[in-house]
DNA sequence: CAAATTCAGTCAATCGTTTGACTAAATTGA
DNA sequence: TCAATTTAGTCAAACGATTGACTGAATTTG
């Protein structure tokens, strides 16, 4: 039940490979009479032909696979979408994706691309789940991408494309700070990611802007993103602080726990306190009441460009690619923003019940 | 800056191709000197050698690549389990993955089976992000397994691996059902696929055996199976059926609906009313308060399973494979679970709060 | 010492596709 | 009518790896 070759189809229209050959990639010119030509492609479907790619790239001395290196870049709800952006993509311009997962040490990496050489792939882009850096072998192959990750150790030898930190997580402040919020809390990670470095200098240069009171005294720090630190976090801040209006999350997980703390605390969203996250994580920014006001990183668009910018480098179509390409988060606006209390309570969206709320706590 | 080839290496050492060829694959029995054979193990390493899959399958006849068809699978966050077993079961098996997306209809699938054939797969895999019904084309390639899906047009032609709905889902019923709860209610999804199937099933036996009830009349069905759902069917379960003391969700994000309801009406959980959710997805589960008792699927297992029975078949090592294997879920327990409120309230595990909300109720 | 065996390798065909070079017949042009 | 051109194809080498058949020399055996 072997699959049909150009040898079967040349057999059964009596004439040469050759000819087939020419024939079925559109290349036979002048070379072919229209009444052998329908015959051939009759032979072909009837046969159900299909291009021996190994055949065919090993002759072209080229194939169209990418390598796709993913860092853990499966196992989380973000990832699937750069994924299947990645494929979608590639499949778009004929390419196929050799999926490979690995961890993020130059060893594992290192053995991937081994196996991808062996594979012939002509460009490979390395993926990571959430924006870190990435720990690349001395040797690497060419028509490298990057995507939601950096190389420190390799700055501007490869194309990368990552969120836009900075300017994504500066859309949901400055709603924060338009509102009138004057005491905003950030709940943090505490280990050092671009993600948060990005985040951090937001919030640093949003304070400054729109007067934010002791904005550095109101960074609290975690040793986790889920919910329980959020939880944490929001308890120890709204004792210390009572004052603060609205509180900046990390991410959503972070938030969730932020609700938590909040409702136990009988302290309204938004009408006492507003909170924003960051990832859109619909499965909480979604289901939380009331919806999550929070920062929609392109996880698909980043998957789309680097696919793009790959299969650019590797047709050499554009010399000069842009080097880093940052992507711009969308502000996804829900429910849990509104002008501080305050300022001017009978503006907000508050319920009856948030109301009586804040009456209870004063 | 191609790569280096066997006539490389054999050039660099002085001998033919064909005694590298047999060095390197380890063939070399009694036809080599261990000189030579240092030599040439030395140049290879030395030029990088690595052998070009595409030539070695072509002369060989077969690939060891599996085709993975993912239906929208990777854009999910249960999603990526499964492929990054598939992946990793394949890397151990020295197999690689082409990774393709595809629409739950015969159409995309059977364009999906002409890529991977060009490509010369020897098996392919077809994983879904739900356990449903997947629409296959006529004509399929030999070596076909599926992965969270069934496809009843084909009922027992391919190894099937599943998620064993009703045994997963009477792990947590039976944990109400032995803590004495006998007002239960179901919140499910209205669309009939396999998992909705299997867990009815499970929730109206355990009826039967628990002695829960009119068991029939407290399903509620949901058009959408996300918090909000949830949270409209707990309240309206709460209000036509006061009594009931535990909610059994078909997922997390229902039960996550159903905590908020819960928390909006005052009703402690688990101290009055009981929750049990499904899926794990730790984003919820792990991040509501009470933590929520639930059951997880076994996508990596289903993963690592369906790759395994695709690679033995492929081998044909093994003759009649099982046909349909189902994989248990394993129950995971935290706090949302406790006894009936009036059976033994002392018993439970509910909190000084919760007690008092019960009290405010009655 | 001759024959048989082992050792240490080489040769050459093959997988399926591509493509520049070639050819034989038909057609055109002068 | 004969050379030149066009038409309609075929030939054969190549891509890189594999492997059964082969070979010439060295070693063993009787």
């Amino acid at each position: 039940m072997k699959h049909a070759t150009l040898a079967d189809v040349a057999k059964a229209t009596g004439v040469s490979v050759s000819l087939v050959s020419l024939v079925l990639s559109g290349k036979a010119a002048k070379r072919c009479s229209p009444a052998v030509e329908a015959k051939i492609k009759k032979a072909a479907k009837d046969l159900g032909y299909r291009a021996n790619r190994l055949a065919r790239s090993l002759k072209e001395q080229q194939t169209r696979t990418l390598g796709m290196l993913s860092i853990e870049v499966a196992t989380t709800p973000y990832a699937g979408q750069l994924l299947s952006a990645a494929q979608k993509t590639a499949r778009s311009h004929d390419y196929e994706l050799l999926f490979v997962e690995v961890e993020n040490n130059a060893k594992s990496i290192e053995e991937a691309f081994g196996l991808l050489a062996e594979h012939q792939v002509v460009g490979t882009l390395i993926a990571a789940y959430f924006h870190s850096e990435v720990k690349l072998p001395k040797t690497t192959p060419k028509n490298l991408v990057l995507a939601n990750c950096i190389s420190n150790a390799n700055k501007g030898k490869y194309p990368t494309i990552i969120p836009a930190e900075y300017s994504s997580f500066m859309q949901s402040l400055k709603l924060l700070g338009i509102a009138g919020h004057k005491n905003v809390g950030l709940i943090i990670d505490e280990v050092e990611w671009p993600a948060v470095e990005g985040r951090t200098k937001a919030f640093i240069d949003a304070a400054q802007n729109f007067g934010w009171i002791r904005a550095n005294e109101r960074i609290y720090k975690c040793a986790n993103t889920n919910a329980e630190s959020g939880y944490r976090a929001t308890l120890e801040m709204m004792l210390r602080d009572p004052e603060i209006t609205a509180i900046a999350c990390y991410n959503d997980p972070l938030a969730m726990g932020t609700y938590q703390a909040l409702k136990e605390l009988k302290i309204g969203i938004p009408a006492q306190v507003s909170v924003v996250g960051f990832d859109d994580l619909e499965l909480i920014s979604g289901g939380l009441r009331p919806g999550l006001t929070t920062v929609r990183l392109p996880h698909y668009q980043m998957g789309r460009e680097a696919v793009e910018q790959l299969i650019r480098i590797c047709e050499e179509k554009d010399e000069i690619p842009m080097n880093v390409v940052e992507i711009q988060g969308e502000l996804v606006v829900r429910d849990s923003v509104s002008v501080p209390r305050n300022t001017s309570a009978s503006n907000s969206s508050s319920t009856d019940s948030a109301l009586s709320n804040q009456e209870e706590e004063k």
